[in-house]
DNA sequence: GCCTAGCACTCTCTCCGCTCGAGTGCTAAG
DNA sequence: CTTAGCACTCGAGCGGAGAGAGTGCTAGGC
């Protein structure tokens, strides 16, 4: 049966689940077959409706909260809404016109992904998220070394695409501020362009070396370089706007608020589905049942990744209850990875020419 | 009335008081009297009870929420109790040494500060603040600047007290490396233990000597200098834990959740309160009606000043309902905001020596 | 063969009135 | 000054009645 789910639905029964989903998203409830008789997309009594109505809950589409209530549509007939019956609403100018600006008007890559989460909450009345993995594929510029007391020594790696990762580190020696600024010099020059992941191995290879063996200032340049790589990179995942379920009707009850609050606490969770979600290329919208977050808490998620053509960077989207507004929420998801994407890749020109 | 609200209010009456608030802030029930008489501390009836309980409403100390219903304290019946009636009890030794080793394990301020809100909230099952105001007070170790792109460059300050802030900048001049370099040495050993406010005057007033006018380098400096100090400090204001709020029976339906969720979201005027705190020394207790802020919702804040003998650096404390276990807030958030200064303070003179 | 009117049925939601319990204030007696 | 007793008030909880919405089924019309 759901091996060809989708062929085997003729146009009238499409159009009564469209229009259901549409009516459901709209409202939050349930829709019965009197109300969809008078909405005028149907010359078709309320009797027929329901034939049809109860041919598409059989087929797993639309389920009943209780007997005498309308009907709404399952985690599959969301599914099967998105896949064939949802025309994405284009994004109006000011939408556009708002994201192009706040990724155009910010000075810093960091800066803009910091705001995005909010920007995408605040356009979408949805919880935004950005989730940026750690960078260990990703290409520096530069590294630089700054003494903050005698044993620690802030490191800040500035990468092809702009983002500018602080880390600070324990080390065993101590430095001078002139070590330090040739240290930095050197591995910015002798590594600039490559990724973190490949210095790590270049620097634990020249360990080996016989001329590290001698050369001491050698040698403590390369302990401040693997203790700069190796020191953690946090995976950075930034949930905005969790206000923004305060006025969803489906967590209008205190108990539901209460477990929703608490779902958005469990980043790893997230940052585990969303780690996955990374490898894939386009535009991903999960539903309810299709991940264990997303089923536990009748979330939907709708994400892209965003980078440079070469390399992803990370996902931006949003999250919410699985009645949204897919054909809004799709476009301007999209639109603004791009734009995110783009700004990188303007950046990384940028900064290697 | 309010004049001397505190000398006449006869021992049995004072033991009352306290005896309700403690209950209450036990329960979140309103407190009868017969309740009252039966809980063993006094050897009166509950008409005698009801009687002083009438007197205790009359002075504005307790409330009835409705007729037939028990007392709940006001304001005013809080107030008394925190400073009259309330007997600090001292923090556990668990409570203790979570603490101090959260305080002393972190390596970097910015981290502590950081982990301090989260801290504050698991021990307290409050939400937890950490407030820092802008920095223009605090007296630096170093400045460094970093090229980012052609026009943008990080500018990196440690504080003597091992407060690292980082500044984006937008820069006129375009500036090598060794420039750079040389600016931030120049800067760090010229400026170095003065406070931003102060070389920032002092760089405008070296705009004026005839020396800057013609040497270029200098101009570039002072130039840059001026830039890094001016570019936006922002407060910070950390606000930790609020799916605490939750559990509390006071918040327990929907709409006092959502205000309260949204009430925590305006931080600004948070930052406002905070800051006005600033200025007293000891631990501070602010309850419901004696600030805006606090008033609106219910809440109480607890908070006390942390930084170095000579400057404080900010705020610690808690936010929650008005009914809140001040005897163990008190003592936690004083205890913290002490490992926090004493850790600030190390961290000063091991930096200067 | 598909559509539709009609009907009986089911289920939820809301309102209403009832009772019960807790707590109060007042009064009068110890 | 304390306490026992009493009448009163108010809110929470329970259950039944009724309205409303929606369904499935069946029989008749095009």
């Amino acid at each position: 049966m759901a091996t060809r789910p989708d062929i085997d639905l003729d146009p009238r029964a499409r159009e009564v689940l469209r229009e259901i989903v549409l009516q459901h998203i709209d409202s939050g409830e349930p829709i019965g077959s009197r109300t969809l008789s008078k909405c005028g997309k149907f010359q078709l009594s309320p009797a027929s409706l329901r034939n049809v109505m109860a041919d598409l809950e059989e087929l797993g589409f639309l389920a009943q909260p209780h007997t005498s209530a309308g009907r709404i549509p399952t985690d599959r007939g969301y599914r099967f809404f998105i896949n064939h019956l949802m025309q994405s609403r284009s994004l109006s100018t000011r939408e556009r016109s708002v994201i192009d600006e706040e990724v155009s008007v910010a000075s810093e890559i960091d800066e803009v992904l910091h705001h995005a989460s909010a920007l995408l909450s605040k356009l979408s009345d949805q919880v935004g998220l950005v989730f940026m993995p750690t960078l260990l594929q990703f290409a520096i510029r530069s590294m630089d070394f700054i003494s903050v007391a005698d044993n620690r020594i802030m490191c800040v790696i500035v990468g092809t695409n702009g983002v500018v990762v602080n880390k600070l580190i324990e080390t065993r020696f101590l430095f001078t501020r002139d070590e330090l600024e040739k240290i930095g010099r050197y591995i910015s020059i002798e590594f600039g362009g490559q990724t973190l992941d490949r210095i790590r191995r270049r620097l634990i290879r020249m360990t080996e070396e016989e001329r590290a063996q001698h050369d001491a200032m050698l040698q403590k340049t390369i302990s401040l370089g693997i203790d700069a790589v190796n020191a953690p990179f946090e995976h950075e995942l930034y949930v905005e706007g969790a206000t923004s379920i305060l006025n969803k009707p489906e967590y209008a009850d205190a108990a539901s608020l209460r477990k929703t609050f608490l779902a958005l606490q469990e980043k790893e969770k997230l940052v585990d589905l969303l780690e996955t979600c990374l490898r894939e290329e386009g535009l991903q919208i999960l539903v309810g049942s299709e991940s264990d977050f997303t089923q536990m808490h009748n979330f939907s998620i709708v994400a892209r990744r965003y980078g440079s053509g070469t390399a992803p960077l990370g996902m931006v989207g949003i999250i919410g209850p699985m009645r949204m507004e897919y054909a809004r929420m799709a476009p301007l998801v999209d639109y603004l990875s791009r734009a995110l994407s783009r700004k990188i890749e303007e950046e990384e020109h940028h900064g290697n020419g």
